[in-house]
DNA sequence: AGCTTAATGAAAATCATTTTCAATTAGCAA
DNA sequence: TTGCTAATTGAAAATGATTTTCATTAAGCT
């Protein structure tokens, strides 16, 4: 009997549960991005991907990315220089916070920005329905590696 | 004595300052992004731009976006559905807030995010260099339009 | 008014993503 | 297990955003 209970086996089930066939080259992209610590952009998962099946096309990555963000597994991640990566989706009020020289991100809380977002409604009159919160800096192994 | 105290004036002493010549091109793309109240895109200032100047290529629209972003003075908007579109960049320490229904946006300040960034600093041994907060909501007008 | 060089517009090139379509295959049904 | 059928695949073409190239034009100094 194995054991289900990692990131890509869930998001498997998840997909199953929806009606998708569990195919070679959509295990491969769902393992890939079920393990990642940093942002992936289709090219990237595309190159990995290929190691482990060599005629995967890139077209069956774009398809897999659309499903997994469909059922919000997994999210793009905007920055400066380009939002054409994805990410593991977050659960509840989760934010992004990334290291600008490597790339690692990890998630944080942000229960605390209701007042903010109090503030600004009373005072805007919007009704606010979204935010999006990310923070860019310098992860610790960054930090370390520039002190050497 | 003509007065220059419009953003568009600004943006192109600005332009001038850093050696860049005011060209007719310039001038159109600078008034159109320097008086809108919603992001606008490389194609939708191209557009508004051949009303009043109907050989202007999208070229020089995507070249003075260049040099107006690089200045400082506008800034990309990112959007669940893109990141193509740019508004008049903020002062100091001001965030977004952005209508989903009609796209008006509107900047708000944000200081009172600095015990969240110390704490997810702290926590994490990130160093924290800058941040990003975007908040979508209804604004006022399209509040009215849906009561009717 | 003339000169130099930055800036222009058109067209081609590039890059990310989507569409099309004939061939393959997952997963149910016999 | 075998067969069936619709979902999925990969390749290639299409699309959309943006950049590059290049010969022509024009800003702004002299």
């Amino acid at each position: 009997m194995e054991r289900k209970t990692d990131k890509a086996s869930i998001w498997m089930e998840q997909l199953q549960k929806q009606g998708y066939r569990l195919t070679k080259p959509r295990r491969i992209v769902v393992e890939i991005l079920a393990n990642s610590e940093q942002p992936l952009s289709a090219h990237d998962i595309h190159r990995l991907a290929k190691e482990k099946h060599a005629k995967i096309g890139l077209v069956s990555v774009y398809r897999t990315i659309d499903k997994l963000e469909e059922l919000g597994l997994i999210q793009r991640v905007h920055k400066p220089e380009g939002c054409h990566a994805y990410i593991a989706g977050f659960t509840g009020h989760q934010h992004l916070l990334i290291c600008s020289r490597c790339g690692r991100t990890e998630f944080f809380e942000g229960e605390d920005l209701q007042l903010l977002l109090n503030r600004v409604s009373s005072e805007s009159k919007f009704i606010i329905e979204d935010h999006w919160l990310q923070l860019f800096g310098i992860c610790p192994e960054c930090q370390k590696k520039m002190k050497r």
